[in-house]
DNA sequence: GTCAAAATTGACCGATCGTTCTATTTTTGC
DNA sequence: GCAAAAATAGAACGATCGGTCAATTTTGAC
């Protein structure tokens, strides 16, 4: 028997792309019921508790990061490559969003649009509880994955042996977060290549050395202190 | 007669505070007035609608962000020294959060934590009406206040003349985002140094040239591109 | 101290919240 | 096609939502 993990699903991605223009806590349940042709209870039914839907929701959205940015990465070589083909993926996902991977449907792609990771970052970063926990261990492993991909960078002698990884994933992930409120706030529409722009030159310092400190007489190779990135 | 201004001062004071742990929509009258001792209806009645009262909160926002972070900058001289004052003003914002600067209550002020404007930014980025109109206009002024003192950088001789400021603002408000998310989500300590070394990064990157490109034979001067940022 | 104006209260409105319970319908294995 | 199981519906719960209104208390200028 199935059908309830049918509906089930189609619960969960309601109240992501739900949770995408009112916030994971303001999903409301009589409202997901309504868009979905269902009756309060009978959504209710699928779930023990508004939390463990909003887990569920969480889950969802992994999964589809997954599928988007984190599998396109691993297709690549890895070093330079990957990182490279990461970011790409990423910003992707920043700026479009995250569809369900299966047919896709364009108009509630465009709809949910931004990364509901960045949403999620704000909403729960004082409101303790699971979901605040499953928020904050997605963030922890994704970082982890971007500083991973830069290490293999440093691995296969693309980049700089003495490279602070942990640096070059902070900064990575500040470039998407700035695109998506450049981007989807503001709407600029040059924050894709604003974004690319500013990756460009996180790479350039990810695979040479001497490029940190300011030099005021360029042509002289003097004496040049070494950068922390 | 001013009582009335006064009590009205409080209640957006603790909405403010309220919206920086649950969210500006989710600041509710009835818990707003239990906590500062209120009936609701008395609170209702300095304002027309919820809407009056959440644009006067973030009024009251853009308020306390000039006092902490705009005004340190005017301070410094133009060029350079004022753009390293916005930053380290900008980041104290983010990191220890806005007190209203009468008289500090750092319990207050350590509850609160992390920057409203960035919440804002993500409950808003989808949701059309005067709340985020306002937020829209607040933060394409501050990319206008970054990216002018990168420019009064350039007038004074202390950055590249061909510096791309609007990139530089876009790179700059990336960092603080970031190290908010570091910091207040992630719960890492090291959030500040990480911000003010990439910042350092970007400051190398607007005093110089020929810094963008990658060298495989860096000893070599050859022929260099002139990069964007 | 008086008295009008301003500030505040408390009761109440319909709507909706998450949740529970008992039917009723639909699906599925046989 | 039948019975058991699963899925859905409907009504109702107390609580709270934003908002209104008449009544009351507090304030401030004279």
């Amino acid at each position: 028997m199935r059908k309830g993990q049918n509906t089930r699903r189609e619960i969960v991605k309601g109240a992501l792309e739900m949770a995408g223009q009112v916030g994971l806590e303001n999903v409301t349940l009589g409202a997901l019921a309504t868009e979905l042709d269902l009756s309060k209870s009978g959504l209710f039914a699928h779930f023990e508790s508004k939390e463990a839907l909003q887990l569920a929701v969480l889950e969802e959205a992994v999964e589809r990061f997954k599928l988007r940015v984190i599998r396109p990465a691993l297709g690549a070589p890895r070093g330079e490559p990957r990182f490279n083909t990461l970011f790409d993926a990423f910003l992707e996902w920043m700026t479009v969003g995250g569809g369900d991977g299966r047919g896709f449907d364009d108009a509630a792609e465009r709809r949910m649009g931004g990364c509901i990771f960045m949403a999620l970052s704000q909403e729960y970063d004082d409101r303790p509880g699971k979901v605040r926990d499953a928020v904050v261990q997605s963030q922890r492993e994704w970082r982890s994955f971007v500083s991973g991909a830069a290490r293999l960078g440093v691995d296969e002698g693309h980049f700089r042996a003495d490279l602070d990884i942990e640096q070059v994933a902070f900064e990575f992930v500040g470039i998407g977060m700035t695109c998506q409120q450049t981007n989807k706030l503001l709407g600029d529409p040059n924050a894709g290549q604003r974004a690319r722009t500013a990756f460009r030159s996180l790479l350039a310092r990810c695979r040479v050395r001497r490029e940190m400190q300011p030099r005021r007489a360029p042509r002289v190779a003097g004496t040049l202190v070494r950068g922390s990135l």
